[in-house]
DNA sequence: TCCTGTCACTTTAAATTTGCAAGTAACTAA
DNA sequence: TTAGTTACTTGCAAATTTAAAGTGACAGGA
């Protein structure tokens, strides 16, 4: 029952992983896909909630938003609490591990802004 | 003929982009999956054939790893070069702006290894 | 010459994921 | 009562990914 390579890392010992024990490998894991360092960013310039994140130029598809934020919950990255009752209203926010994200954020934007012409950093909120 | 967020970025006057002009948005399209940096990293490790790179530990489907070896040579990230002839062999290596992607790898490796449990930093090629 | 093997891909078909649109539930304000 | 807002969920077509097999150029050995 302890094969390496199992299919769902976290799993059995947690010791198998799905792919590698590489740490970039089970980063992208987390990761690694068009829209979720998306909203690590809003994160990042302050936005907290579902319709924050909805209103972002790029225009998240909603399921897929709310998907990737059930992830980063289960992974401990953001949390969630409401911030107001009747009606109730969510804020979700990094956790410590969520803003160590940080320096990957910021070594992507100044590569994007040294390398892909015509990107610019962010100006207030139309990111 | 010259709107914003047109589906094909580089079209046009090159000012449009596909999703928006956020630096991190655009880098996302180009590298934000789960192989483009795995590749990256392996050519940091010094991997340069083909067959290197099919020979890492997360077992990229050949279909896959050649598509991305297209968009990446087509961005300049990285340059093919026969290394012999008789019969012909192909290296690629990183471009200087590949070889900038350097502190991306590398943070997102120093976030894994801290915070995704048993992680492991490279033990020579078992990436 | 024929056969086997390697390297660097390409093709095919099925499985998975994404994107878009519409729908739902809770509640509030008019 | 009706309309509006927020935070999702559902359904389905389209796009992408995956595994597996196939292709073409060439080399070496029998």
């Amino acid at each position: 029952m302890s094969k390496l390579n199992n299919k769902d890392p976290k799993s059995d010992t947690g010791r198998s992983f799905a792919r590698s024990p590489c740490p970039i490998t089970n980063t992208l894991d987390l990761l690694g896909d068009k829209w979720t360092l998306i909203l690590i960013r809003d994160l990042f310039f302050g936005k907290r909630t579902y319709g924050d994140f909805q209103s972002s130029p790029e225009g998240i598809p909603t399921n897929i938003l709310a998907e990737r934020l059930k992830r980063l919950l289960e992974n401990g990255i953001i949390s969630k609490e409401a911030y107001q009752d009747r009606p109730v209203r969510y804020a979700y926010t990094l956790t410590k591990k969520g803003e160590a994200l940080g320096p990957i954020v910021e070594e992507i934007a100044v590569w994007g802004l040294k390398y892909i012409e015509g990107t610019e950093a962010n100006l207030s909120k139309t990111n």
